[in-house]
DNA sequence: TGTTTATTTCGAAACTCTTCGAATCAGTTT
DNA sequence: AAACTGATTCGAAGAGTTTCGAAATAAACA
């Protein structure tokens, strides 16, 4: 494309974005240590409850934030994980850096091998370290993330965010890579792993 | 407490604003490696110089950019040091004292912890606040602000000052220092940064 | 089941941000 | 000093955000 740029300058602002606004630094930091309610936060922050109930979608959208109902109140928690990255990491563009770690041989007729390969140098602890900057490893790594949906069912965004956040801090850039793939697809804000399997071997 | 939140908010809600545009991100991403002129921005981003010059100066006052006339230009670059916090980091409220819970330690040598120990005790918000006068602490802070520095470059005089700057006010010890130590060198009015010797761990 | 309670959506007013052309300003060059 | 070049400020149009009250929704309780 023209400009790949521009689409994560887009995404990545858009994180900022939900970050730029000084009720929702409070709601985030009132919401750090402990589940709050909204109507909590609505006493505290003394703001109607709809703009709080605003500023709590902004962040869920961003994946900030998660929601647990209990009892008659929904209890609001900052999404720590999402929180690790420094702001250089969120703003480092992908260098042209000439990966020069050739993939051994044409190991083709080993996918499964290959497979086990890349999940082994990606993942420490059942945690991905980097998000891989080679295509076809990424394509490994994201059908492996895959496991976590059953197909057909409904996914809120910040469900997907906190899933796909347990693995790495950038939950942006692996739903998106799902979604482009079409391993993941969006409708009016709910997210379904489609019915067929993804990436088995076609031919 | 009446509000030392409300203001600390309102500052790093702030901050957050100034990286909430597309273009603000795109025009970080251009200068991080290297000065651009105002003209360069316009061409790259598509934008009236009104309009570059606009997200410039919301740049600049958020402290994120630099700027040095040369020649008929402007050159504007982006101001690294400003980036090393993490979102928690800028997020992390003044904790009532009560360090429950402790940041997951990955495993240290002896020598990491030394460092980490002298950097969480010589900086704050990210600012340096006091020069070691050991000689072996100010060892650990000075490598750390080399970080700031890409080997090979050259840095003005006027930019190693606000690089440096922007840790302590009294940069002039801070570059002395540095050059002392070969850390930096100097020729002609111009700074740079030696080429690193194989097997230095940057992080 | 209907009632209660908390949260979200809607619609509208006030406000802020983005964008550009034109005018102004600040350095360089001749 | 005058002319040139690039950067900033000004003013205005348009787009987007924030805020709230009122109405709709959803979830728990009796």
């Amino acid at each position: 494309m023209s400009r790949p740029h521009d689409t994560t300058s887009q995404h990545v602002a858009e994180l900022f974005k939900a970050l730029g606004h000084p009720a929702r630094v409070l709601l985030l930091r009132l919401t750090w240590d402990q589940g709050r309610s909204g109507e909590e936060l609505c006493g505290l922050l003394k703001l109607a409850a709809a703009t709080v109930s605003h500023h709590l979608a902004l962040l869920d959208t961003a994946g900030l934030i998660t929601a647990e109902q209990r009892g008659h109140h929904r209890f609001y928690r900052a999404h720590r994980a999402a929180f690790a990255p420094s702001l250089a990491d969120l703003l480092a563009v992908p260098r042209p850096e000439t990966e020069t770690t050739a993939p051994p041989a044409p190991i083709l007729s080993e996918e499964e091998r290959y497979r086990a390969k890349v999940l082994r140098t990606f993942f420490k602890d059942g945690l991905l370290t980097t998000i891989p900057a080679q295509r076809k490893k990424r394509d490994v790594v994201l059908s492996y993330l895959l496991r976590d949906f059953e197909p057909g069912r409904e996914y809120p965004e910040s469900e997907v965010n906190a899933l796909l956040g347990a693995y790495h801090p950038d939950f942006f850039t692996l739903r998106r890579e799902l979604i482009m793939r079409g391993w993941l697809t969006r409708e009016r804000g709910v997210y379904r792993r489609p019915e067929p399997e993804p990436a088995t071997g076609v031919a």
